[in-house]
DNA sequence: AATGCGTGGAC
DNA sequence: TGTCCAAGCAT
């Protein structure tokens, strides 16, 4: 069944691989160990489509691994705002300069392991599709195939041993790249999370998930915990007027939330506890509205207040911004929710 | 091992 | 509306 199951799935792609931007054309030699490398990073946790034009900015603005190991760093978390996950952005730099410095990328999985921001995941991702090396590559499309393929009925994550285990069983010696993106394939079109089209699946004859009368209710997932909600407030603190017109705008710490990003100033809201309240400068404050976010792990409801003198004058890092030009600034989407409230109420 | 970390779309 | 989900990684 090994040889069966890559076999059918190779022939398959061969007829039916999606056509992204990030791979080589059919015909064309090994992509761009750089373009695989950076859409892999993008495409954690993130559909295709809110990748593609980010990808797309990227590789138009820094067209090689070392352009971008060259680039300032606020600029490249400012292109890569509202993408989220910004610790990617924040590896993605560090791990193109020691690429450069190294000469280019390495080209085995252990060694790509050991760049920041590469998993177990991109490690062999990048092997098998841009070296050629037969890799093990699990994402949750292949740990869903493979659950339903081989109807593995232990849930996640505990599972994910046997599933690997059964992944490597049916990774191809050739070809290890393509078949990792096939089972992708196969996941993101045919034997989806809420579907399973069997009747279009290559592997249906093989699947003993779909013999047992219940692929998708593979692979069984352990309940989430439910999301706290908190309240915070963002403050804005402008000069000028009209097209001088400025606002005040922090660059939040390196790690954690929204980490490296620029911001508006807040009152300390976390998904651990509400906001504080507290105004980062004495005066009176207006209230501008309320912006309602939501993250991985907690909602937040954010008012956003605006400071009603005219020469406020914060205190510690920051810059005054001009406001035309807010979308610029790399706001992430929290953020720039409160600016678009905020120019809107005055517009 | 469990948790923290964004966002937008589908249903 | 709420809930789940999308090519995971770091700690």
């Amino acid at each position: 069944m090994t040889a069966t199951v890559s076999s059918k799935l190779l022939d398959w792609y061969d007829g039916h691989a999606r056509s992204l931007p990030w791979r080589a054309r059919p015909g064309e030699a090994a992509p761009d160990p750089y373009r695989v490398w950076l859409s892999e990073v993008m495409l954690q946790q993130t559909t295709t489509a809110a990748v593609a034009p980010y990808f797309a900015k990227f590789t138009e603005t820094w067209p090689t691994v070392e352009a971008l190991a060259a680039a300032a760093d606020e600029d490249v978390m400012a292109a890569w705002a509202g993408l989220g996950y910004y610790s990617r952005a924040r590896n993605l730099v560090k791990a193109a300069r020691a690429v450069a410095e190294m000469g280019g990328f390495p080209e085995t999985e252990a060694e790509l392991r050991k760049l920041p921001g590469l998993g177990e995941y991109i490690a062999a991702a990048v092997a098998a599709i841009a070296f050629g090396q037969r890799a093990v590559v699990v994402d949750a499309n292949v740990e869903r195939v493979v659950a339903r393929l081989f109807a593995i009925r232990d849930p996640l994550p505990g599972a994910r041993k046997a599933i690997r285990a059964a992944a490597d069983g049916i990774t191809p010696d050739e070809r290890a790249g393509d078949f990792a993106q096939a089972m992708m394939d196969l996941g993101a079109t045919i034997c989806t999370a809420r579907d399973a089209k069997c009747l279009l699946c290559p592997l249906m004859d093989e699947c003993k998930g779909r013999a047992e009368g219940d692929p998708v209710a593979l692979p069984v997932k352990a309940k989430k915990k439910a999301k706290p909600s908190r309240t915070g407030t963002a403050f804005w603190i402008q000069r000028g007027e009209g097209d001088t017109r400025e606002v005040w705008l922090v660059k939040r710490p390196g790690k954690g939330m929204l980490g490296g990003m620029r911001a508006l100033p807040d009152d300390g809201w976390s998904s651990r506890g509400d906001g504080s309240e507290d105004a980062p400068v004495p005066g009176a404050w207006k209230a501008a509205g309320v912006v309602r976010h939501g993250f991985t792990h907690f909602d937040l409801e954010m008012g956003v207040v605006i400071h009603a003198g005219e020469n406020a004058k914060p205190v510690g890092e920051g810059e005054w911004w001009p406001v035309d030009r807010i979308e610029d600034a790399g706001l992430p989407t929290l953020f720039a929710k409160a600016a678009r409230l905020v120019v809107a109420d005055r517009e």
